[in-house]
DNA sequence: CGGATTTAACTTTTT
DNA sequence: GTTAAATCCG
């Protein structure tokens, strides 16, 4: 093997303390910008190197695989190839151990794992069965409620001890017999992926040996971040070699909803005796102007070591704060800064990142963005894995994998149309629970099931045989050969292309991308498989997609931002009830959580910070005045310059400002705002009277002023498409 | 039974 | 503005 020699110079010296460390339990306290993945890629460099510890006696978990794959490129460049190294994420990881010992609980190696969107599928199954209405507790709640139990390591009993609140009782109902489904189906959650190793190890002690053996050296990325179930995973593997470095900043700690517990970070010490604590506190990243705003703001929070961050990086551009009049001045001025920058500067769009609290604002800055024809690209939102035409190939690859998962077989049995009603397959349950065989198994048998059409039945058949077919044909062709067939026949794409519409080309666009996600797969991996296809993407997210190769503008949420960096950035909405979101205001906890989330976003920065808030906002369909975030006072003042584009005090105000950008080609029309504020504001729905064609229902309109149209269905069956303008009718009321 | 059309609800952050 | 569920009709 031809490697580069191996050294310690370009670390400073407590990083290299930190580095060389490599005996019993180490807690590392990374700063942003400090170079936290530069001491994890050394440590395990050292580790093989130095020390000649076999590269498969360490384990290496992070939180995105975004972060698994930067760690492993860079191990590569200090060391060159290495093999064995266990580096993943937490769910990857132990989703692995999961599939290596499955015998030990029953399942079989190929099971599913269930995302968000199937597990909500699965209770609301489960709450039709156990008459529990679903319009009474959104199954969204219940999954949540469930998750939360599952992370903190509650059990059910225990977590609802004190009954006699509907909700609670409706998940000590649903909890159960969820669990018992998955089983049923072979499958796992993401929470199952942590807490089902522990149940596991506690289980079978020669089982936990193994792994205590193998894994010698531990380490952990954003340990922050960890919940109660990933400690105590933790905890457990490194019980035997004491050897768990963990590395974090109780500073950045921002998934406190997800479960993740601050404590463990600031415990650490308590919890492993002789902890050597090692403090990364020059910021390689940031100028003094940023690392001083940010500073005072997180050091606002009363739960957090102290710690402060410095830099020999010059004092850099002060901090922008922009007050604007409405979120559509807010994405204006974020164009028009990027303009001036890159005039200035020379930059290239992909020095830029525009961040935000909640996806829903990125609207208005796309239209922005687009209408300046600078590219952007936006990470987050709805995901290519969620999309529809893409689960449903994916629900096709599951089944042929695991026909016990009955999620996927319900949501593709009768997609393409096979003739397959709610009534067959409800009869089709029925007989299957009566007679205790697995719901595929019945399909070959429903010929001796009552109450099934004939179309039902040759539809059955069909789909039975399709699933028989290619499970067996799974074992001779490769993923990617059998993903394309696969779609041609089920008929997914017929389906696609027979609707001739601009939304099935768009579908049949991303079930084409999905194929060459196979077949990228199938070419890197050294044993390709339609389950280690599924397993790789249901633990991707969109970060780890996210290239940041291509010249784009980058929009994302706060939190997806965590872990990168950009030369210059934005952070929008920076209103009360938005940033901090309202719904953490009122908790001390939740409010840190918040202002640890803004400290996030600023230290992204490399050069320059722009803050914005507006003055108005139209959010979720209601546009109310809005007043500036209180992190915006929490900044150190001697940093920031503050500008307003404040001039308009009134809706008239507004209003003109409107025609004057659309006179001047600034603005396309909206038509949302048009009817928003028009006298007489037409909507779909509405009944008309026609001078010519007499009384009709508006199906919908758009356009602006005077080329506002309206499409009108007259009673007669007539279809006509009106200029408002010059069309003649009145509104009935 | 299935397709089309209409209505309603939903938006915090995500492995 | 989007998507899922409900409803209606052939």
């Amino acid at each position: 093997m031809d490697s580069p020699a191996f050294s310690l110079q370009g670390l400073n010296s407590e990083q290299r303390k930190a580095v060389t460390a490599t005996e019993g339990p180490v807690l590392v306290l990374a700063g942003a910008g400090s170079g936290k993945t530069r001491v994890l890629t050394y440590r395990i460099a050292y580790l093989i190197r130095e020390l000649g510890i076999p590269p498969f006696e360490i384990l290496a978990v992070t939180f995105t695989k975004k972060a698994a794959i930067e760690m492993q490129e860079r191990i590569q460049k200090l060391v060159g190839q290495v093999h064995g190294v266990w580096l993943g994420t937490f769910h990857s990881s132990f989703a692995k151990i999961l599939r290596h010992e499955a015998p030990a609980f029953q399942y079989s190696p190929n099971f599913v794992i269930y995302d968000t969107d199937d597990q909500c599928r699965l209770i609301k199954m489960i709450m039709e069965e156990l008459d529990i209405p679903v319009s009474r507790f959104h199954p969204k709640a219940i999954q949540g409620a469930i998750s939360q139990a599952k992370n903190r390591l509650i059990a059910v009993e225990q977590y609802f001890n004190q009954s006699g609140n509907p909700f609670e009782d409706a998940v000590i109902h649903i909890y159960p017999e969820y669990q018992k489904r998955l089983r049923e189906n072979h499958a796992f959650d993401f929470d199952d992926l942590i807490t089902v190793p522990i149940k596991i190890f506690k289980q079978y002690p020669d089982i936990l040996c193994k792994y205590q053996k193998r894994f010698q050296y531990i380490l952990v990325d954003e340990y922050q971040d960890t919940n109660k179930a990933q400690y105590e995973l933790i905890r457990f593997l490194s019980k035997k070699s004491r050897n768990l470095c963990v590395v974090g900043d109780d500073d950045q700690s921002i998934y406190g909803w997800r479960g993740a517990n601050i404590g463990n970070i600031l415990n650490f010490e308590s919890d492993f005796p002789e902890t050597r604590v090692f403090r990364l506190e020059q910021n390689y990243r940031s100028t003094k102007n940023i690392l001083a705003a940010a500073h005072a703001v997180v050091s606002r929070n009363q739960g957090r070591k102290s710690k402060k961050l410095w830099s020999e990086n010059p004092q850099g551009e002060k901090i922008e704060i922009w007050e604007v009049d409405d979120e559509r001045e807010e994405a204006f001025k974020v164009v028009d800064k990027i303009q001036e920058e890159v005039f200035k500067h020379k930059r290239p769009f992909c020095d830029f990142a525009i961040l935000y609290r909640t996806n829903a604002q990125s609207r208005a800055l796309e239209e922005g963005l687009r209408r300046s024809g600078m590219s952007y690209i936006i990470v987050g939102g709805v995901r290519f894995y969620d999309r529809k035409e893409v689960k449903d190939v994916l629900a096709y690859m599951k089944l042929i994998v695991n026909p016990r998962d009955t999620i996927s077989l319900k949501r593709v049995i009768n997609f393409p149309t096979r003739g397959i009603g709610d009534a067959s397959l409800r009869n089709i349950e029925i007989w299957a629970r009566k007679n205790n065989i697995r719901l595929f198994e019945a399909l070959a048998r429903s010929n001796e099931i009552q109450g099934i059409s004939g179309r039902a039945k040759t539809g059955i058949k069909h789909f039975y045989d399709l699933i028989v077919k290619y499970t067996s044909l799974s074992e001779k062709i490769s993923p990617a050969e059998l993903t394309h067939t696969l779609i041609e026949d089920s008929g997914v794409l017929r389906n696609y292309k027979e609707e001739m519409s601009l939304d099935g080309q768009m579908r049949i666009e991303n079930i084409n991308e999905l194929l060459k996600a196979v077949q990228d797969y199938t070419e890197e991996t050294e044993n390709p498989t339609i389950s280690g296809f599924l397993e790789e993407v249901s633990l991707v997210n969109d970060v780890d997609q996210w290239n940041d190769k291509s010249n784009a503008i980058t929009l994302m949420t706060l939190h997806s931002a965590k872990g990168l960096e950009f030369p210059v950035v934005f952070i929008t909405g920076l209103e009360e009830n938005l940033f901090p979101l309202s719904r953490s205001i009122e908790k001390t906890e939740d409010l840190e959580e918040e202002r640890r989330l803004f400290y996030v976003g600023l230290t992204r920065a490399k050069e320059k910070v722009i803050l914005l808030g507006a003055q108005n906002r139209r959010l979720y369909n209601n546009h109310e005045a809005r007043l500036p975030s209180r992190f915006l006072d929490e900044l150190d003042q001697n940093t920031c310059n503050f500008f307003s584009t404040h001039s308009i005090r009134s809706t008239g105000d507004l209003l003109k400002r409107d025609q004057q950008y659309i006179e001047d080609g600034i603005m396309p029309d909206y038509e949302s705002f048009s009817q928003e504020v028009g006298s007489e504001r037409l909507l779909a729905g509405q009944w008309v009277m026609h001078d010519m064609f007499g009384k009709g229902q508006i199906l919908n309109v758009h356009g602006h002023g005077s080329k506002e149209m309206v499409t009108v269905k007259f009673k007669n069956g007539v279809q006509k498409k009106l200029i408002v303008k010059y069309a003649k009718f009145k509104l009935i009321v």
